[in-house]
This record gives structure tokens, C-alpha cells and sequence, in this order.
DNA sequence: GATGAATGAGCCTTCATTCAT
DNA sequence: GATGAATGAAGGCTCATTCAT
């Protein structure tokens, strides 16, 4: 009765708690990628996590903090996407600002699932204090780098031009063309989204970022 | 009891098909603006027009069909807005790109309620076959335009680039300072926002489009 | 604009109380015979009388009081075909009741709608005090008319057998092919059902009722 | 607060899924007799059962599934009610057939709550499909089977006639004097319900089936 | 007489949450 | 930890009824 060799046991294996914490969460991400905000249901989520519908309470206590929990989930893994490629890439702002750009566009960062759950958590008016809440301070923090390597590169290159403005245009691009391929019929691939933030800063800083998608420094 | 000043007996008064649909409709666009799509629900879109909740369906027949009734209202709107801005703007390519962007900023339409609308259409998957539906074909006149409009400026300021990308910048933009004034804790105004825009056009097309957010033909 | 020949003013044109009350009791019976009782609806009843809605209501005061004199009409009209059709019937109880066996499968009567409405307020508890107050009478007249031919018959021809039961399971045999008109999938035909309870008789009394439908008197 | 004998803690109690929709049935059951098919919720059905509308739709996922289920309740109980009452009877055609009229009005068939339901059930347009699928095949292997028998006790006691019209007429006799009970404000007894159709066996097969209701073999 | 907009009670259904097992 | 039965609030929808026009 106990036999824990029993196969028909196995499933029943007790996982840690992070586990289960990642695997509904990853679950969470997937039905509101498929379903949309409104047609998320803990009942869903605990299907797709192939577990049973009570659990998703158990550990997350109520819906509205699996949620929380999801968004911080995507917001730290957005910040340490971009935090690694600052790590590897070289010193000069042209250089750093492409690190930043190329980021947005990792495949581990930039899936169908990962983007239209962002999509739902900026178009849903009811989570923005919750947007807020988990990833003000994220956002807040890129947004302060950008507009510092800039600013650099500005009086490096002597460009003219606002450099907070030109950070925003660098932001809003990468967003927008996230929109892009979650709103369009027949969506542009992720190389000439690239392409297309990649255009915006050889506008804005020509003699450092070529028109072939390559740094000219 | 017959008071026909009454506030009680007003909403018994009866009015024509075209103005309760209207009254419907931006009762649903306020209602999604503050609640979020998930939260719409007929009663609230019914109470705040003032208005018993059957009369919802009686006009329309189903949540889903007053949804889509607004998606269109919106889309209509927005194309009318930005064809108003083209029939009195000069026929150069400079002048009709920049009225199609000043359009979006025009007071009328970039209005609170009205962008957190469009958010909500654009984050929710559950409505993207609905925007498909009604918005595709304006979203892909106002492309095809744009496009054009771009090619002829290059041409026209012999500027080297894509015209398509830049015109999906220019798009895309827009979109972003929308989601901005949607998204942030403190977004700034209108007017930064379309200088934001502006700078896009400026760094595309330097010798047209000044620093100072002033044509330079 | 009160052209009377205005043939858009014909349709229009204001029909007697009577006729009114007959169209949409005619629209009721094929109503509840296609959808049922429980989804016959004013709304449906007056579409299919090429009538308003409201206009239900005005003729009829209530939904139940449409329903009850839909009851009374068709109770009416099950009495004054059995009338007629003895009117013409020899004096002999066979004559007579052969008469009234023929008359349950009259073209008029036995019509698909007509039956499946019988069948929708026998089945619908709900309307057993209203069948009880509206066909009470006129189903105790037939009864008693029934019990006495079958005496009556049952003393000429020396049969044995309790004159009651045997008008029961004629009329009975009646209303059971009728429902197996409604019920069956593949019912057989109106000369077949009347052939069974023929046979009825026949059994019942066979120096009367011959096997091949006719009387032997 | 934890006294288990407390009224308000038993409903929590849980039971096995079979002997809650078994519960959820038998409340059908007895809300349908009782206020007809239009006027049966889920919500009366839950009430009577002493639950929860919730726990009506955990279970039979759809009001319109709690109805087939119900049906085919009936369906099986009424089919297990005369297999049983064949499996005692003797091998002559004529003892077959006496159990299959006794059969019907046994005590537990023939109860005022299962004879309201089959005529609702009968009544209603809008379940004719769901009765065809639920019900279609008993009532065929039903037939049938009666169909044989009359054929058989036919060539045996060389009666005239024609088999399956009077297996016909045995069956919808059974009907009828069930709508009977159903419909007449002073019903007769189940006795002489079955007397009357005992009449009927009687005037087929006078040789076999006596006038005061015993088999004459 | 006739129309159809307007109301609101009541239904079916979904689903977050609780809790006995 | 884990399951899934049970609850009940809330939403979408239908429809009988009312009533201004």
C-alpha cells in the first residue's frame, strides 16, 4: 500500500516547495499567454502544471499573489538577462548600450509566451499597482543606466540632442516592436525586430552604430 | 410622482438606437480604462451609463459584441482623427508625417481613458482575433501610408535607411509614449511626449525636422 | 403621411381583436410544438406571428393567460371535430364510436404540431391545474359519451367486459399512438396509427369491428 | 462550532462521487415532477439535495448534462426493473408477457415523482434528441422483445391479428393509463391501472389471459 | 392599436477559496 | 504536502412585463 516502488507512487513525489513555486509560475506565464489576463483561472493553471487545483493556493496562498509572484519572476529574470550582458560586454557606452539592445532580444528573454504575458501586465489597468509594486524599482533602475550611457555617449560622440529622450526612444522601440509580434497577423521575425531598435541608435549616434547592425567604434 | 424632472425617471426616457449605443460605448471605454478588461462587466459598464443592465444586451446582443462595437468605435475614431490632420496638411511628404504624428497627441484622442483602452485591446490575447477583426485593416491602411510617406522623404532628402523601419519606428513609438503615460507612476505630459516622437522624426530626417519641434522645409 | 394607399400603410393596417387573438395562438401552438414549453417564449411567439413584441402582452395581458387560451383553442377545437363527426355518424354505438376513433385522426387534428403541443402540456406539470381548468370539462364529456357507447355496444352484442376499461384503452390507445408520432424516430404513418386502435375495437368487440377497418354490422 | 452533529456541518461532509450524483439525480427526479421541465434549476435541485447550485455543475459540468444523466437513470432502472421480472417469469409466452405488464406498475417504477419525469420528458420538444440518445436503444430492445412474444403467444394459441400492432397497443396502453395518473384530477388506482391493460392482454389472447387478472394457461 | 426601448428578476455558469480527508 | 469535494459570490444572458411614444 505504501510500496514506494510502487510506479503508480512515483508521481506522487513530494517536490520542494521552490520547485513547485517555479513550475506554477512557468504554468502561469503560459495560460496568460494563451488566454489572456481575463481568462486565467487558478483551475487552468493547476492543469497545465499538471497538478491539482488546491495546490496553486497552497502555495501561493490566493490568485492575486501567484500573479504578484509571476511578475517578479519575469521582472528578475528581464533584470538579470540584461545585468549578464553588461557583464560581458566592454566598457565604451556604444558598447554597453548595444549589450542592453541585444539583451531585449535573447531568445531565453524574447519567447512568444514571455512577451504577451508582459503585454497583459502593462494592458491590464487592474495590475498596474501591482506592476508598480514588483517591477518599479527594476524598471526604474534600467531606465537610470540607459539614460547614464547615454548621456555619456552624447558627450563622447558630441551628438546633439536629449539623452533621457533618446534612452525613452530606445525603451518604447524595444516595447513597441514586442507589440509588434504579439498584435500582427503575420509579425516580423525577431532579427529584424532587432533590426529595427538597432536603427534607432545609428539614428541617434551614427558614428558609433553602423548601419549593418555593428558597432563602428 | 410624475415629476418628470425626476431623476428616477430619466433613464426610462427613451432615446434612439444610434445615441444608447453611443452612450454604451463610452460608458465600456471608461469601464475598461479603470477596471481593466478582466473587471469589465456589463453591470458596471451599465451602471455607469446610468442605465439597467439588460439594456446592454438588448443593444447588443452580448458582452462580446459590445466589446467588439467599442474596438470599432475607437478604431473609427482614431482613423478619422489622423484623415482630418492629412486633409489640411501641406502635400509635402515632411508635412503630412508630421501632422500624422501631432494626430496622435491631439487632445481627443490620446485622452486617458482612451489609451488605457487601447492597452487593454492590445494586452488582452483573448481579444487579439476581435482587433484582428476590426482594427487590422485601418492598423494597415495607416501603415501602407506611413510607409509611403517615409520613401518619398528619403528620396525627396536623398537620407540613407529603410523606410519601412523607419516608418515602424515612428509607429512603434508612439504606441510606446502611450504605454508610458498608461504605465509609469509619474509620466510626464502630452507635450513630452509628442516631442519624444518629434525627436524620432528629427534623427531620421535632420534636415526637415528641427530640434525645436518645427519643420525646417 | 396617412396616404391610405400608401401600400407601406397596408401592413400596418389594424386587424380585428379576434383575428389578432387566433394569429398569435397559432404562432404559440407552432412555437411550443418546435422548441417546447420551457423555451416558448412571447418574444418568439410574436417574431413568428410577424407581430411586436409588446403586442403579445396587449392582446393576452400575461404569458399564462396566451398559454391558457392556446389550451382552450386547441380543447375547442379537439370537441367541435368529434361533434361534427358524430353529427353525420349513424345512431349505432359501433357507428358512433368508429365515428369518434376516426375523428383523433382527422388531417385537421392529427396534425404534427397540433400533437406535440398535447404532448407539451400533458408533460409540463406546471400547467396541470391549467390543463385541469381548461380541458377538465370537455375531457369528462368525451369520457362519458365513450363509457356509454362502449355499454351500450358491449349490451347489443352480448360482449363480456367492463364498458369503462374498454373506453379507457381506446382513448388511451389514442393519445399513446399519438405520442409515439412524437416520440419515435422513425414513427410509422397516420393510417397505421389509426389502423392500431382499429384494432382496439376489433378485439374488443369483433362481430362489430372487422379486421380490415371496417364495420360489420 | 465543531459539534459534528450539527446540521450546518453535514452538507460539508463529503461523500463519494457516485452517491452525490446519485443524490443530484433522485432531486431532479422529484423537482421535475413537481414543477415541470420549464421550471426545474439547477438551484431548486441543489435546495432539494440539500447542497450547493455549485456542487450541481462540479459534477455534471452542465444543467443540460444533469439532465441526460437523469434520464438515463431512468432509462437503466426501468430497463433493470423488467430484465428482473423476465428472469423469474416461466419460458410460456403468455407468463413473459404478464411479467412485463406487471412489471410496469411495479412499486418502484410506478411512483407519482418517476411517472411526472417520463411524461416530462416525453412532453418537451427540446429534449426529444436527448431522449432519442439516452433512451432510444431500451426502447427499441423493449419493442422488440415484445414484438417476439406476441408473435409467439400469436402462433401458439392461433389467435387472428397482427403481432406488432398489439404489442403496440400493450405498450402505449401502459403509457396511457401513466398519463393518466399523471393527468386526471381523481386518478384510479395502480390496481386498476393494471387491470385495464390486463383488459387488453385479455381481448388479444382471451384463452390465455383471464378475465380477473390470473394467467389461464 | 401598435411599437420597441427599458427594466429587473431569475437562471446557468465560472471560479476563487475553504477544508475534510 | 496533496487532493478534490464543497461553497457562494459574481458574471453573462434571457425574458416577462411595463410604458413612452
Amino acid at each position: 500500500m505504501d510500496d514506494i516502488t510502487d510506479p503508480a507512487n512515483l508521481p506522487r513525489r513530494k517536490l520542494s516547495r521552490e520547485e513547485r513555486r517555479l513550475q506554477l509560475i512557468e504554468a502561469t506565464i503560459s495560460v496568460i499567454a494563451e488566454n489572456g489576463f481575463a481568462r486565467t483561472t487558478l483551475g487552468e493553471v493547476a492543469r497545465r502544471a499538471g497538478l491539482s487545483h488546491g495546490l496553486a493556493n497552497f502555495h501561493f496562498e490566493s490568485k492575486e499573489k501567484l500573479l504578484a509572484a509571476t511578475l517578479d519572476h519575469l521582472s528578475d529574470e528581464y533584470r538579470a538577462n540584461w545585468q549578464a550582458a553588461l557583464a560581458v560586454a566592454g566598457p565604451h557606452p556604444a558598447d554597453r548600450i548595444a549589450a542592453l539592445i541585444a539583451a531585449d532580444f535573447a531568445p531565453v528573454i524574447c519567447t512568444p509566451d514571455r512577451l504577451a504575458a508582459w503585454c497583459a501586465f502593462w494592458g491590464e489597468a487592474q495590475s498596474r499597482p501591482l506592476y508598480q509594486a514588483h517591477c518599479g524599482s527594476n524598471d526604474a533602475e534600467y531606465q537610470r543606466l540607459l539614460d547614464g550611457l547615454c548621456r555619456e555617449l552624447l558627450a563622447l560622440g558630441g551628438y546633439p540632442g536629449d539623452a533621457v529622450r533618446m534612452a525613452r526612444v530606445l525603451r518604447v522601440t524595444t516595447e513597441g516592436v514586442w507589440l509588434d509580434l504579439m498584435t500582427m497577423q503575420a509579425p516580423y521575425d525577431r532579427d529584424e525586430a532587432l533590426a529595427t531598435v538597432w536603427a534607432v541608435a545609428a539614428a541617434f549616434f551614427p558614428r558609433h552604430f553602423g548601419p549593418e547592425g555593428r558597432l563602428t567604434v
